[in-house]
DNA sequence: TTGAAAGCGCTAACAG
DNA sequence: CTGTTAGCGCTTTCAA
């Protein structure tokens, strides 16, 4: 059997309180009897059990995180930044997957609830209201979304495109086509409307089109479309399409970037192994979980719950090979990237 | 607050710890007053507080996966299989990163050890005495690696490397570079193994250079050793060093498959991006962590610990573009598959 | 089949 | 600073 503070208590000649006390308040104990205390514990092999501590205080160093889709690789990074924040922490992770199903999400909810300290949400399919009232019976942030009233954390998706659409500017390009994402994306939205600002600015045209599932074989799908309204360039709403753009080009005999450039989002694993390597928008993915733990960790064990605006982590464009200047044919080749 | 089984025990006019049966051990109880019971649980929003349930008897509903790196892509298809697995059998997964660090590993194992009901590690670089301990105080199961009384679930190295030399052999080369990966790596071990008795069966000369550290740039700065003894067909020890192959022969002017062929082993995310898409192995990842995870509920529920040898999971090769014949020029280009 | 009572390991008042 | 005394919400004997 595991040792408990009884064990100790009696070992070191002391009350079971004081042994809890030396643990989870030691500055309220005789520093003599903290160490004495300590060095039998240490002798036993006791370690607190977070459980039983748990039961009289709801403090049980946990924190889960809901994916919306586990398959996703966006959310790779963020599940690492995340765990990693929480381990430091000295939380716990738990991990659930909501397969893209409200219910299963909802599940998740219900089934960690009394267990946690906190709920993060990576791409929830929830509607806001279901967001907020599980924002009232636990601590909660809600990543790569906005939900108002409740805190988030977002990638400055403005600032990205911003800087995409400069770079195909420079290049010479004149227009954008935009391969928009999943029609109910917030993200899909922020995208879209920076690109068409930042083209406004900059006296070039932007047009869109899909939507189109967030997918590599979305994006091969989506190159039939972009061939009826030719074009130079096109940015992708997230590098899965992007790389199913190139596949699907590779396939019609459009080169890329000789014929035509492309810009992907989000920077996942994969988008700098294909030919040619991606040019796309890096997103904070691993900061954004570390942000997002730190937020609601704040937020559980502090006071006040004064939430503020959205945590806008930067994003920034990482130029590879995918991209160059309109009509320049084989040009573009050089710039693959090791990286 | 949320409602107990007290609350509920009033409202159905009975006592709390029949509520406590209804919902335990429903059998022992009257069906009628079980309905009843169900109803006015159902009414008040009533849930098993599952830390509460955990306290007197010990099962905690949830388990934890401990990866070696998180960072590793070959772990995501693992969690996302035993992410599935648990949440399906009604238990929730723990996250643990031990960060390639055995110290952090072991931190892992005693903050959850007492919160759950079995352990799974993924890639441990734990010692097999250190594993064993572990598997003493809790279920345990091995992936990746088999530890003498420890139950575990492997990749068939063998049968799939196998297979990637009978390729190659029916391709028409006649001696196959193995890239080793991490020197202690008992995967590794079992890979070139294979390897070499498959070339004895079917009179192919076999070679091994490396170690070689498992990620793109231990496979980029591994060309440099291969050039010095230039070979026809090259299996990487994993995905990742095969693309890092891949980019360092594209630089060096080495053409992929024209010169040589290449093969990794994993199948992870991405090696169908590369190009040439990558010929793989590919190892059943998400199975692994489906049957880890049935592995363990089944032992830590079941009464009786017979573990019975390792359960080994087949493997089978993907061709792709990255193999061709022997000095086969540019034929293998046309090889590239969507998939 | 049901109720009463004790206790899982720990914390949190409240005295001393 | 330390010991005593109640619980946290649930399960589990033991009687009835």
């Amino acid at each position: 059997m595991r040792p408990t503070i009884y064990d100790v208590a009696r070992e070191a000649g002391v009350a079971p309180s004081t042994v809890s006390r030396a643990f989870s308040r030691p500055g309220r104990v005789n520093p003599d009897t903290v160490q004495r205390i300590r060095a039998v514990a240490e002798l036993l092999g006791y370690r607190t059990n977070l459980l039983a501590r748990a039961l009289p205080t709801g403090k049980t160093s946990m924190i889960a995180l809901v994916v919306s889709d586990i398959t996703n690789p966006t959310y790779f990074p963020v599940i690492r930044g995340a765990e990693a924040a929480a381990a430091e922490a000295g939380f716990t992770l738990l991990l659930a997957d909501a397969q893209e199903s409200q219910h299963t999400e909802r599940e998740a909810i219900e089934r960690t609830l009394p267990v946690i300290e906190g709920m993060l949400f990576s791409g929830p399919r929830l509607s806001d209201t279901a967001i907020r009232t599980a924002a009232q019976q636990v601590p909660v942030v809600v990543l790569h979304r906005a939900v108002a009233g409740v805190p988030a954390v977002v990638t400055d998706n403005a600032l990205g495109m911003r800087q995409a659409v400069e770079h195909l500017a420079s290049l010479g390009h004149q227009s954008i086509t935009y391969v928009s994402g999943p029609e109910a994306s917030w993200a899909d939205g922020e995208r879209w409307r920076a690109i068409r600002e930042a083209c406004a600015k900059l006296d070039m045209r932007s047009r869109r089109i899909g939507p189109c599932r967030p997918t590599m074989s979305g994006g091969v799908s989506a190159v039939a479309d972009l061939r009826r309204q030719p074009c130079t360039a096109v940015v992708a709403y997230n590098d899965l399409i992007a790389i199913g753009l190139l596949r699907g080009m590779a396939q019609a005999g459009v080169r890329v970037p000789g014929d035509v450039s492309v810009v992907g989002f989000d920077d996942i694993l994969g988008s700098d192994f294909c030919t040619p390597a991606l040019t796309t928008v890096a997103a904070p993915l691993r900061a954004l979980g570390t942000a997002a733990v730190q937020h609601l960790i704040t937020q559980a064990r502090g006071s006040t719950a004064d939430l503020g605006p959205p945590i806008v982590l930067p994003a920034r464009l990482v130029v590879r090979g995918s991209t160059a200047p309109p009509g320049g044919g084989q040009r573009g080749r050089k710039r693959i990237s090791l990286v």
